[in-house]
DNA sequence: ATTCGGAAAATTTTCGAAAATCATGGTTGC
DNA sequence: GCAACCATGATTTTCGAAAATTTTCCGAAT
C-alpha cells in the first residue's frame, strides 16, 4: 500500500472518529508530522478527501475538517433515500442468486460482530459489516453510477453516527439488527414495497435518533456543536 | 490561479473533447511536458479528474482516461433524471424570485450564444451556458448533495455529447433551445408535472440521439467504439 | 519453440528544498 | 489615535531529483 494510501484511511478515521475536529486547519507541517512522511502523500490525501466533501478547501489558504451540520445530516439521508430506495427495488426485480447469497452472507457476519463484547468487539469492524450489508442489498442494481454515489452519502453520514456511537453507545430501546433481519427478510422474498418502506424507516429512525441526541446534548459534544 | 487547477481544466478539456483518447495511458512525463508544468500540479488534477471518474487510477501503474461506454451513460442519465426531476419539484415548491430571475437570465444568456455564427460561436461557451441553466433550474431546491450529485452526472454525460457536437453537429430536426424555452416556462408557471415531464423528455431525447449516432457510425467515431 | 529468470529501462511515488503567497505585527505618516 | 504600509514569519505550492516499483527485453535452459 503507498502512503498516499495509508495517508487517506489515518485521515478520513481521525475525521470521522472525530480526533480532527469540525472546522480545524489542517496543516501540512502537522500533518507530516502526525503521520510520519512527506508532504506529497499528505497532500494526495488530503484533495481525495476534498473530493469527498470530507474536507474544505481554499485555494492557496489550506484544507480544513469539513464542518458538520446537522442541515446537511439531513440533505445527504433524505437522497440516500431517494437512491437506495430505486437501487433496492431494481436488485430485487433483476438480482440473481448471487447477489441473493450477498445478502445472506453479510447478514450473518454482521450480526455475529454485533453479538460480540470484550475483545474483538471492535467499533471499526461493526462499522465495515454494517456497510457491507448495505450494499449488498443494492448490489443487484447493476448502476455503477449508483453505488458511486451510495459509497459518498455513506461516508458522508457516517461522521454524525460514529461519535454518537462512541460516546453514547447503542440507543435504547431500538433493535437495529432485527430491522436489518426484516429488512433482508423481506428483501430475499422479492417483496419490494415492505423492504423499501423498512429501510426507509431504518434510515428515518437514525437520523432522528441523531438530531435527538444532539438537541439533549448527552453525548458526542461535537455533534451537538453542529446545530 | 494555481498551476493545479489550470492543469485539472486543460485535462478536463482534453478528454471530453477527446483529445486524449478513451482507455489512452496518462503518462506524468508526457503530460508534465504537454502542459509545461512540473509532477506535482499534474498528478494533483490526475487526483481530482479520478475522483470524477474521468480518469482511472490503478496504484503503482498510472493513471489512464476512462473508457467510454453507452452503458454507463445510460446509467448515468437514468441517475440523472431521477434525482433532477426531484430537485426541479422541490424547487418549484420553493424557489424565491431570486431562483426564478436565475431562469430567465441564464435562458436569456444561452439564447444569444446558440444564435451566435462565425466568430463567438464557441462550443465551451455555449456548453457552460448550457449547463448554467440546468443548473439555474434546480438551484432553488437547497440541497448542497443534489447540486454536487448534478455536477457529477454533468461531468460523466458531457463526454458523450461534445464530439458529437464537434464531428456531426447540431441534430436535424430537434429544436432544443425550443425545449429549453418550454421547460423554463412551465417552471416559472410552477407546473411541476409538465416541467417534470419536459426534463425528462429532453434527456432522454438526447441519450436517444447519441446513441443513434453511434449505431451509425455517421460521426464522433470515438462514441462508436464505445459500444 | 517456449518459458523462465534477471538485468535494464520506463514509470510512478516520495522527499526536501526553493519559490510563491498569505498572515502578523510593528512602524510610519497623517 | 488611526489607517496605510512594509518587513517578517508562517504556510502553501511547485520543482527536480532520488527511491521504489513495474514493465520490457534479452539470453539461457528445457
Amino acid at each position: 500500500m503507498t502512503l498516499a494510501e495509508k495517508a487517506y484511511e489515518s485521515l478520513r478515521r481521525d475525521i470521522i472518529r472525530g480526533t480532527l475536529k469540525s472546522g480545524a486547519p489542517l496543516r501540512l507541517a502537522d500533518l507530516s508530522e502526525r503521520y510520519g512522511m512527506g508532504f506529497s502523500p499528505i497532500r494526495e490525501a488530503l484533495n481525495r478527501l476534498h473530493a469527498e466533501r470530507l474536507v474544505t478547501a481554499e485555494s492557496l489558504r489550506g484544507f480544513r475538517v469539513a464542518p458538520l451540520s446537522l442541515d446537511e445530516l439531513q440533505d445527504a439521508v433524505s437522497l440516500r433515500i431517494l437512491i437506495e430506495t430505486r437501487a433496492l427495488r431494481a436488485s430485487i426485480a433483476e438480482g440473481d442468486d448471487g447477489w441473493a447469497a450477498g445478502i445472506v452472507s453479510s447478514l450473518y457476519a454482521l450480526k455475529l460482530q454485533a453479538g460480540r463484547t470484550g475483545p474483538g468487539a471492535d467499533i471499526w469492524t461493526l462499522e465495515a459489516r454494517h456497510h457491507a450489508f448495505h450494499v449488498a442489498l443494492l448490489a443487484g442494481c447493476r448502476s455503477p453510477w449508483t453505488m458511486e454515489f451510495v459509497e459518498r452519502l455513506y461516508a458522508a453520514t457516517e461522521r454524525y453516527r460514529i461519535p454518537v456511537l462512541l460516546d453514547a453507545g447503542l440507543p435504547a430501546g431500538r433493535d437495529v439488527q432485527a430491522e436489518h433481519g426484516a429488512i433482508a427478510e423481506a428483501t430475499l422474498d422479492r417483496d419490494a414495497d415492505t423492504a423499501v418502506r423498512l429501510l426507509e424507516d431504518h434510515y428515518r429512525r437514525t437520523v432522528e435518533q441523531l438530531i435527538k441526541v444532539s438537541d439533549l446534548d448527552e453525548a458526542a459534544p461535537a455533534l451537538a456543536a453542529a446545530r
